[in-house]
DNA sequence: ACCGCGAAAATGGGATGCCAAATTCGAAGC
DNA sequence: GCTTCGAATTTGGCATCCCATTTTCGCGGT
């Protein structure tokens, strides 16, 4: 397999420092999320420096990018091994991102200014659009724009890195599991809930609708991991 | 090579792989979080691992642990630098920690068995024991227990890895912080509040008064960042 | 055939050398 | 005396080598 497709480690803006560790830890996040590399998998620095034509070194630092991820797990003479993925980490995985999602609605809530409120009101009639046309892939894409939006426009640094650091688990539940239609027009819903409680500047609804509809995003992942392949 | 010093790396369970690089992480992080390295500090690879008679390998590995720690910035050419910790770096950790530990607490309530329950109260007696009699250290000692405990207990493995990345950092503010004698008896106040709410299993409770613990503890702890030497 | 046992291979951790980029600092020019 | 430019130094990133430990697998004994 040749994964040294059409842009090598120097695209990945060769500016900032391990460029190439991060570039080699996106293509190897990317194989587990989407599944090529299964549950139990193992990575080996060695295969994979020499698959990606590069040394040991930013590959083992790669490799403890994607363990700081909770994508794989680091054993000393096993490689890294691809962790599980299936209903119990997901409802783990949720609880704690509807958590922190949750805090961020609120805390926008109390502070958004109106131009911001105004972006925020483009990116969700943009979603508004693609559901209605049934263009899932920029449903789901303006989705999480909509997601990051509101986490980065909290105010608060932690909780974004806090928050960054999940979503790539949270990526590996979403690619399985293509929302049913049922519970995406229950989601639409949930959206406009919380853009009317921000425009009201109700942090205790926003942060409750927040919270409820990622709840319910995890329980429709779980339930989806649920009824395909059981890993493990 | 050998670099057996007084109390090496060895020393800190040799068993584990990257022992000696976590070693190292852990003596950075006592110096940052003490203050023996103010903000802005430079940490140079090369100074460390000739302090420490090794080589820059684990150390370097050591400097990507505090990065992830988030009490850090490594740069190009500039060495790794020890991050500001003021006022609002402490407001934004206690906002994402009291939202972690609140939901703790609630699936805490909602499943907590009474053998586990017993176990709690014995380490709440016992904090208060030590409130009483005055004795400060091992009040502080038992109550972080307390705190690791109910996440601990909380059943999400998630939340404990999420939890442990953002301790480091509020460990920081709190070697500055010892707090006040009315905060305190506030503070016993509410973990006196949440056991009551864990004995009677209302979740809704414990999360309502373990986030508020959380946020006036974050609130104690930026007020004495304010108060002591203003960094930045 | 089956069970040990030991050698060989596999594998990650650590050490070290080299390189590129950036920072520093002194000398030259104004 | 001040500014500017360039060379030397600093410093982290990458490559490569060696080592300890674990795993694998074949051979020999029972």
């Amino acid at each position: 397999m040749d994964q040294r497709v059409t842009s090598g480690p120097q695209d990945a803006g060769s500016d900032s420092p391990t460029a190439i560790a991060q570039w080699v830890a996106h293509v190897l996040r990317e194989r587990i999320v989407k599944g090529e590399y299964a549950p139990g998998s193992r990575l080996v620095e060695r295969r994979i420096s020499a698959e990606l034509e590069l040394s040991r070194t930013p590959v083992r630092e790669a490799l403890k990018l994607l363990h700081a991820d909770g994508l794989i797990a680091i054993s000393r003479n096993k490689g890294a091994q691809v962790l599980q993925y299936g209903m119990d980490e997901a409802i783990w995985l949720f609880d704690v991102i509807a958590s922190l999602e949750s805090l961020a609605a609120e805390r926008l809530a109390s502070t958004i200014a109106p131009e911001v409120l105004d972006d925020l009101e483009e990116l969700h009639d943009a979603m508004l659009t693609f559901y209605k046309i049934g263009n899932h892939d920029a449903y789901f894409d303006t989705n999480s724009d909509i997601h990051d939006f509101i986490i980065t426009h909290a105010g608060n640094p932690a909780l974004a890195e806090t928050h960054a650091r999940l979503i790539a688990r949270a990526r590996r539940g979403r690619f399985l599991a293509i929302m049913k239609p049922d519970r995406l027009n229950e989601a639409v819903q949930e959206h406009e809930t919380l853009m009317t409680a921000l425009r009201n500047g109700d942090a205790e609804a926003a942060a409750r609708v927040w919270r409820t509809h990622l709840l319910h995003t995890g329980a429709t992942v779980a339930r989806v991991l649920e009824e395909t392949g059981l890993p493990t």
